[in-house]
DNA sequence: ACCTGAACACCGTTCAAGT
DNA sequence: ACCTGAACACCGTTCAAGT
């Protein structure tokens, strides 16, 4: 990569991340390429897709979740494992708002390139899972599909303002649904009132 | 309402229904607008908001689920009753895709023309939700928000295609989650294949 | 080899001008 | 009292023209 491309490369990158950040993955590109100070056909001709963009920024976060994945593999209960795995990936989707609905759309779509992270993800999730499930601590009836979708149905859940009281309520509750026979989990946490019934 | 108004209103109306049914509820309403042959003006003098307009249009659907909630609140067993309740509305927002996301934004906005059709089928829920409690067979911690919160993970992720194969399972893992001493629940389903894991 | 930004085809929302 | 559509401020995406 020639000097100058090299150079609007990273600036598209770092100001995508702080645009991204402020506003979700769902922020206008013109906006980004605007305060990155460069043509909007730069950006298109680096990143052809937003999922491309989205790709070389969070990269490194997705190998880092696979790899932690693996390492929890190796240690400790599975199911405190695999619950210890979720609560990690979401809090990475919390902390990069709007991100999960193209994960979502690339986990069946060759084309995506957040395809072969998702895919990754997935494969990670499952062998955590499987591991669970062969000690009896996971439902049997769940794979790596199932638990992406709820992974993905809890991570949108998280980006609703009106849920944020009850985050860590109900992901003790879908994570009960995944276990077995510990269906109360570590759910000792506050901030359910008791109002909200209309 | 002048005879011309009424016309256009109900001519929106049913154009709206149209196109959302084909585009989504996120839609573009200049599209509406056009194919009802009317002035962008008049759609928004009639339906000031997008929320407004669904809310015409969803209405008696929804005064519908909050009346079926009542009607079960006096029939059969309370986890069945929660159960089918869970089922309908599930089957609802499906069946209008791109409702679920401005329902969970005006559950907690008293300004969204949305919000006390939202309100209403929370407090139908939690009814639902209290009977089954009171007689042991729903988890105790939660509550009609939390209720809400639920339905709107299940009806996102139902709108997800590559979640389709699995709606019927996943539906029955949640509903698992939330009653008690029925864990598996009806989940007779098929096509959760072995495949899908990367 | 790479960059630029005008051009095109869209949005949502408002509001002066009409009937 | 109601309707219209231009106007404004945005998008995503493409591509001819430049360096």
């Amino acid at each position: 990569m020639r000097a100058d491309a090299k150079k609007n490369y990273d600036q598209l990158l770092a100001v995508a991340r702080d645009v991204f950040t402020e506003q979700g993955a769902d922020a206008s590109l013109r906006d980004v390429a605007r305060r990155a100070g460069v043509g909007l056909g730069t950006l298109y001709r680096h990143f052809p897709t937003r999922e491309a963009l989205l790709e070389a920024l969070l990269r490194s976060s997705f190998d880092a979740l696979a790899a932690r994945a693996q390492g929890l593999e190796a240690s400790g209960a599975p199911d405190d494992a695999l619950l210890a795995w979720l609560r990690e990936i979401i809090a990475f989707t919390h902390g990069h708002r709007g991100v999960i609905a193209p994960m979502m759309n690339a986990i069946e779509d060759e084309n995506s390139a957040l395809h072969a992270s998702c895919v990754s993800l997935r494969a990670a999730g499952a062998a955590l899972l499987a591991r669970a499930q062969a000690e009896g601590h996971a439902r049997a009836d769940l794979d790596g599909a199932a638990l992406f979708d709820l992974i993905a149905a809890l991570a949108w859940l998280r980006e609703q303002p009106s849920h944020a009281p009850r985050a860590d309520h109900l992901f003790n509750v879908i994570a009960s649904a995944i276990l077995v026979d510990r269906r109360r989990a570590d759910d000792s946490d506050s901030g359910r009132g008791t109002s909200g019934n209309g």
